[in-house]
RNA sequence: GGGCGCAUAGCUCAGCGGUAGAGCACUGCAUUGACAUUGCAGGGGUCCCAAGUUCGAUCCUUGGUGCGCCCACCA
């Protein structure tokens, strides 16, 4: 091996020899687990989030394939329709063209061929982040087996009239010339104006004053609206005003929806443009006057004067006009929420138009249930009211889109507008056919479905239906969903909706929610932003100028461009060095907390690429002490040391902990106790006691092979423990390592995850190395604080109280004198013979060292005793404060109290220890000082 | 308007009804044998504020302050 570790050299390799192999299909007959990913765009790249999702996904792919399940992740890709078509529509507008140039059939053609070339962007993403997905399984929405589903579940929801089709106000995309539904539409607070108009009363008594966010609608107003309990207006009810600039004359209504403490109390109503107005208007059956056309420009329905224009530009010539009538009566600032598209950003217009809905009252209602009654858990459980509270408001789901990249409604037409809802074009002729007798001219809806719709399907489709395939049967319902918060509405109640009603069970039982990646500002990742981290970049570096073009190219608002590099030079003056797959991958699951967003530390991930380089480096010494050792290993006598079984047992502990967390989800609690284990039991204390066994001249060949052993075991058993999170350098040291622990098998992937059964707990070798570890740490500590160096040998005396040292210490002498470069171990029963020392003094143990061996200068150990007196003296005292108050001795718990007298009891005895030193040492200094 | 979350070391975050923790950063010491991508030792906290419950509150309850997110038709 290397002396260092460098991921780039062994990733790549490693991934292609699984794939080869065909290891990452479900196999066996295990208990079936499966994983659906939440499919990317397929055009798109993966972002920080997506890595961060993949690798939760991937650790519990691994961790269950290692357990023996038949355990599928399966992958694929969404065909992303408004956000695809648009960037090839940008293409487009690169070279001169607008998509109708092309025509339907080209453009799509041309979507295609845009998606054959950069479709395999994720997957290659996805193999260098190491993600064992079935690759032979690989889905993509508008696959043909995908589509089938789509129609299948169109056509049997329009049969049970769950879906279908009506003339209503959606919101509309001006600029896509699209429908959007709801979810699609982000309502931002904007500085806007309220104008107070004034509309003349029909019969010339005076003026209504309606104050209006939007004046250039009043040329669709058919009404004017108040309060029936309004006082002010009651009067009016009935009567008539004439609209200012088209002389009609509309009624006055009552509606308990006018606020009449809002403004001025008086509503223009215009149904045709506003969702409340709306339904107003269908409660007072109210014509529908639409003045907009698909660019929202004013179209034929208002005056001349005002034909064409676009609605800001009519905006401003309405409210010029009214001033110029004198019928403006005020213009007063006002905050409101302007309805933008989420893809485009423009102000969406209430606009009527026919539309496809799904009806989704009957489906929400079982969807709740399955909820509620925990067939599926949120985790963390508190998302399930943000699950319940949407659902429980659901409103119909406007599924048509005016795009041409999707699947096409499954819809056709004749002459006549019948309409003839079904499979195939065949299928539908077919229908006509009988219908009228003969063979008749058909013509498919024109719209394409909202991309949501295909990816609510994606648990069963991607498995084979509307065939009932052995997949389906095996593994739906899948066994846990990882997804954002961001598309629980989007993706994953349609999912849970559509999972019942197609395969009456959920579609998985468990849906864990993770927190989004954030910068380390706690601001979202965003290109426009310009603090966008590539994932492959931490993998494998990059170049400050490299980073810093990559950022500020293709900027929506190139203004932006010098603040972005300016802040990205500045954080990253060297770039980004190559931290490799298996440090990032662990730094997810350390920072993956529940339920909380995550800052994004590059420190965290530097420090995780140490972590892999400690391991790299602890496989060497255990290789460099035992690959010439193999025959000898596999026979002859063996004999373990309380250490050799101290740290089987501590394995075992880390194993036992390792799968609690995993269990619950708590991948940041996993990856610490892994992280403690190999770095500081495994390196910094076995590693450590098993040179003197290896080193020493005198140690016998039986002990040798049973801590050769034990370094190559418990290695095995750590690298299988954390395969799931770090793959690949598990999987290259396995190789190594596996064969001279005598396992069986080509790959780490593929054995056994440990299990605590494996490596016992033995709580005497526990007890034995905390007495050994205590004192290690004694004399660590008068080095470390008097700053002798290590190499300053000394002898040590220890007086101890605890039941076992004695022998224990006895035992472990030479360990102990080599490990703390210590001369001789002495136990005695009083400090009282014992020429002046600096001491240790831990619960139950006293360690000293003569200190005219570490130091020249008593008033170093002097002035060192006084603080740990001052510390323990704190201690003590707030100990004593509780022991006094005679409340808590009577109502506190038996065990509480003894363990508060113990401390006491510690304490001072420690700070006796303590004052007794410091006279010793002060007499010392007395007589040095007269020399 | 409704709902949810967060506040703990300089930074990023765990945690817990009884002794406050980690990583990074910081200070000192250490240089031939797994590893300087290292080892050892150390400094650093009003656990946001207030009241309540309790023998005991950083933790539970209530209120407040600050920050963030989601949903919602006040023109």
């Amino acid at each position: 091996m290397d002396k260092s570790y460098s991921p780039g050299d062994i990733e790549s390799r490693i991934y292609a020899a699984w794939e080869a192999a065909g290891w990452f299909a479900p196999a066996g007959d295990g208990t079936p687990y499966c994983i659906v990913i939440p499919p990317p765009n397929v055009t798109g790249t993966l972002h920080m989030g997506h890595a961060f999702q993949h690798t939760l996904m991937d650790v519990l792919t691994r961790v269950h394939r290692m357990d023996g399940d038949r355990t599928l992740w399966q992958p694929g890709t969404d065909h992303a329709g408004i956000a695809t078509q648009m960037v090839v529509e940008r293409q487009l507008a690169a070279e001169g063209k607008k998509r109708h140039d092309l025509g339907r059939e080209q453009f799509v053609e041309r979507v295609w061929a845009w998606k054959e070339e950069s479709g395999g962007t994720i997957s290659r993403q996805m193999r260098r982040l190491g993600n064992s997905v079935d690759w032979s399984r690989d889905r993509f929405t508008m696959d043909e087996g995908l589509s089938d589903a789509v129609r299948e579940v169109f056509v049997r929801l329009h049969d049970e009239g769950l879906i279908y089709r009506g003339k209503r106000l959606v919101n509309w995309d001006p600029v896509l010339h699209t429908a959007l539904s709801d979810l699609e539409v982000l309502a931002e607070p904007e500085a806007g104006s309220l104008w107070h108009l004034r509309y003349p009363l029909a019969d010339g008594s005076g003026y209504m004053i309606v104050a209006t966010t939007r004046p250039e609608t009043m040329l669709g107003d058919v009404a004017v609206a108040v309060n029936p309990e309004d006082e002010r207006y009651r009067h009016l009810v009935g009567q008539q005003v004439r609209l200012p600039l088209t002389g009609r004359l509309i009624p006055i209504i009552a509606d308990d929806y006018c606020d009449p403490a809002f403004g001025s109390g008086c509503v223009k109503i215009t149904p045709a443009h506003d969702f409340n107005d709306y339904e107003i208007g269908k409660r007072h059956a109210l014509p529908l006057i639409n003045i907009f056309t698909a660019d929202a420009t004013l179209n034929e329905e208002v005056p001349a004067a005002y034909r064409g224009l676009d609605r800001f530009e009519a905006r401003k010539r309405v409210v010029a006009d009214f001033e110029a009538a004198g019928l403006l009566e005020k213009v007063v600032p006002h905050t409101l929420h302007v309805p933008r598209g989420d893809r485009s950003g423009a102000v969406l217009e209430p606009w009527l138009t026919d539309q496809w809905y799904v009806r989704i009252a009957p489906l929400a209602e079982p969807a709740i249930a399955a909820v509620e009654d925990g067939r599926i858990r949120f985790v963390p459980d508190n998302w399930s009211k943000t699950y319940f509270q949407w659902m429980r408001n659901i409103q119909d789901w406007c599924i048509s889109r005016q795009l041409w990249w999707g699947h096409r409604i499954p819809a056709w037409y004749d002459e006549a507008g019948n309409i003839f809802v079904a499979r195939s074009e065949a299928e539908a002729q077919a229908a006509a056919t009988k219908q009228h007798g003969k063979p008749i001219a058909l013509r498919q809806d024109e719209d394409v479905l909202d991309t949501w719709f295909s990816s609510a399907l994606w648990p069963f489709s991607t498995l084979g239906w509307p065939q009932q395939t052995n997949e389906l049967a095996r593994f739906y319902p899948t066994s846990v969903l990882v997804t954002g918060f961001d598309i629980i509405f989007f993706w994953v109640a349609r999912m849970i909706m559509l999972g019942l009603k197609f395969q009456g069970e959920v579609p998985f039982r468990e849906v864990y929610i993770t927190g989004l990646i954030r910068d380390e500002h706690g601001n979202k990742m965003s290109k426009s932003k310009g603090n966008i981290i590539d994932p492959l970049d931490l993998i494998d570096g990059i170049e400050l100028e490299a980073l810093v073009a990559k950022r500020t190219t293709g900027l929506m608002q190139p203004q932006m461009k010098n603040a972005i590099e300016k802040a990205t030079r500045k954080q990253f003056p060297q770039g980004i060095p190559a931290f490799g797959t298996d440090a990032m991958r662990f730094t997810f699951a350390a920072l993956a907390t529940m339920g909380r967003d995550i800052r994004f530390d590059l420190g965290r991930v530097e420090g995780y690429r140490n972590f892999c380089n400690k391991l790299w480096n602890a496989a060497r010494y255990v290789l460099m002490n035992t690959e010439e050792h193999a025959a000898d290993l596999a026979s002859g006598p063996c004999e373990y040391s309380v250490a050799d079984r101290w740290i089987r047992g501590r394995l075992g502990a880390a194993v036992t902990s390792v799968r609690t967390h995993l269990a619950g989800y708590r991948f940041d609690l996993a990856a610490q106790a892994l992280y403690e284990f190999v770095w500081y039991e495994f390196c910094d204390w076995y590693l450590e006691l098993s040179k003197p066994v290896l080193q020493g001249a005198e140690t016998d060949s039986a002990a040798r092979r049973g801590t050769r052993r034990t370094l190559l075991e418990v290695l095995e058993g750590t690298l299988r423990l954390l395969h799931p999170l770090m793959p690949f350098i598990t999987e290259e040291i396995w190789q190594k390592v596996g064969p001279l622990a005598g396992r069986k098998g080509t790959t780490i992937m593929l054995q056994a995850y440990p299990t605590a059964a494996e490596f016992a707990r033995d709580a005497t070798a526990e007890r034995d190395i905390a007495a050994l570890q205590a004192v290690v740490l004694g004399i660590r500590q008068i080095r470390g604080e008097l700053d002798v160096p290590h190499s300053r040998a000394t002898p040590v005396y220890v007086r101890t109280d605890r039941p076992g040292d004695v022998e224990a210490l006895a035992a472990l002498a030479a360990t102990i004198r080599k490990l703390a470069n210590v001369e001789s171990i002495e136990i005695v029963r009083s400090e009282a013979d014992l020429p002046p020392c600096a001491i240790a003094i831990s619960a139950g143990r006293t360690v000293l060292a003569p200190f005219d061996r570490l130091i020249d200068d008593v008033s170093a150990e002097l002035a060192r005793l006084e603080k740990r007196k001052a510390k323990t003296g704190q201690e003590r005292d707030k100990c004593a404060a509780k022991l006094a108050n005679a409340n808590f001795v009577a109502n506190a718990p038996e065990s509480v109290v003894t363990q508060e007298r113990d401390r006491i009891a510690e304490f001072e005895r420690q700070l006796e220890q303590l004052g007794e030193q410091m006279r010793r040492l002060a007499a010392v200094a007395a007589t040095a000082t007269e020399r």
